[in-house]
DNA sequence: AATCGACAGCTTGTCAGATTATCGGCATGT
DNA sequence: ACATGCCGATAATCTGACAAGCTGTCGATT
């Protein structure tokens, strides 16, 4: 054996970002839309986006084609994008299957590892952590990724990856709604007795209190939703 | 009141293809991966697809940003893409998740309308006509969209496109495996008797059904999934 | 006045070419 | 054997150009 040999790192280096220009694009454009800085129904103009984040056009195409893939953006052919408009129909559709989703967490809940908990507990600390230093950007995304893990129980990456295209679509509508309003430490409690329910595994519990969470929000959202007067959305962009 | 106002068209009128050369070179690229004319491992190299496919580089890249963010193909930046390996861990996961989708389908057939059921009845037809035709591209095609009709029973589009993207991830695997062996009159049956469990609304042979076919389709699944030697795939391409 | 058609402007769609960044392998030197 | 530096291949990005499609306007025609 050599002596010095070293496993890893010096300690101390830093992770180096490895992201593509058309990423970290898509990344930027997804928090403006999930920060409210770009509501549903606004236009995206590839030049002046272009010109705004100093990339060329293609590059902004990509990375708007990615997000019209995800569903966030609307095309319509020669017309531009527009930050996609969900109508009543389709947040009634995104509540039946978070239902779906989040009943059989809590049944797993049951029966998954102690480990698996931890992330949920963890995801919690982090919703917490963020709506206590009133970070309303950080708790949105911390909110989604709190449901994410809570389907993460389940046992599918894929199941949670579709819980948070749901919870970030449904965020879409929400911010729009009002940014302030919002009694975020009533939700954060809310949260966290969720968390103690599923932790304790008192699973026909914990359906109850997610049934009235599911009932309050799928009302609260439908209110304001407004059904799209343009195009329906491409399927595949 | 005006005469002869007409709502929609005069009848007859072909429906105009509005799709970009973008959105065709997606389509032709996922087919060729889903007859398996393009196998897992496979790179996929921008400069010969567009002399081949007689289109820019730029119009193929955007393709192919749609297909990493399905997920279809991995991205290793600055070394190309390729084809999708799944791993078994991944091949897990998909089953977990169509697990709990086509439980819930078969608990929602209990419930749900007519009409919803004659779209899996139809859903089935033409995954049969195909079959007896022995076009296994559209077989193949017919199949996924079998499944995704039984969870879209449970009255979320969201989570019958979820299902739709597991089964086409799984259709990648087998249609390396074996292209003719398959047992394709055995598997028209299964699937015209488990049809028949939803019309009947027999919900618990129905899942009796459904759990049977998905370990055998599992494990079958797993003995030829190989451990990927590649990178990761990008999250959100 | 109402309708139609041509036109202009804007934006996306597609393309070609050039430049840069990164990776893998090879050769070279100690 | 090992580290270093160079080189070829490929993707990543940018630039600039032109074509195609949509919208609204503005006359001309009826």
């Amino acid at each position: 054996m050599m002596i010095s040999e070293r496993k890893t790192e010096p300690l101390g280096i830093k992770e180096i970002d490895r992201s593509t220009t058309v990423d970290r694009v898509v990344a930027v454009l997804r928090q403006a839309m999930f920060d409210g800085d770009l509501t549903p129904g606004e236009t995206l103009r590839e030049i002046s986006l272009s010109q705004n984040l100093g990339v060329a056009r293609s590059t902004i195409r990509e990375a708007l084609r990615v997000l019209a893939t995800d569903g966030l953006v609307a095309r319509m052919p020669n017309r531009g994008l527009a930050v996609r408009h969900l109508t009543t129909a389709e947040v009634v559709d995104i509540f039946a299957a978070r239902r779906v989703l989040e009943h059989e967490a809590a049944r797993a809940a049951a029966s998954c590892s102690e480990e698996a908990l931890k992330d949920l507990v963890r995801a919690f600390d982090a919703y917490a952590d963020a709506a206590s230093r009133e970070d309303s950007s950080s708790a949105s995304t911390a909110h989604v990724e709190f449901h994410a893990a809570m389907v993460g129980l389940i046992g599918s990456q894929r199941l949670a990856e579709t819980e948070r295209s749901l919870m970030r679509d449904l965020q879409l509508v929400i911010t729009t709604i009002d940014k302030s309003s919002d009694d975020l430490p009533k939700e954060i409690e809310k949260h966290r007795s969720l968390t103690e329910l599923f932790c304790k595994r008192k699973v026909q519990e914990a359906i109850e209190c997610l049934e009235a969470d599911l009932d309050h929000a799928e009302a609260f959202v439908i209110k304001y939703a407004v059904d799209a007067p343009k195009f329906s959305p491409q399927k595949a962009g």
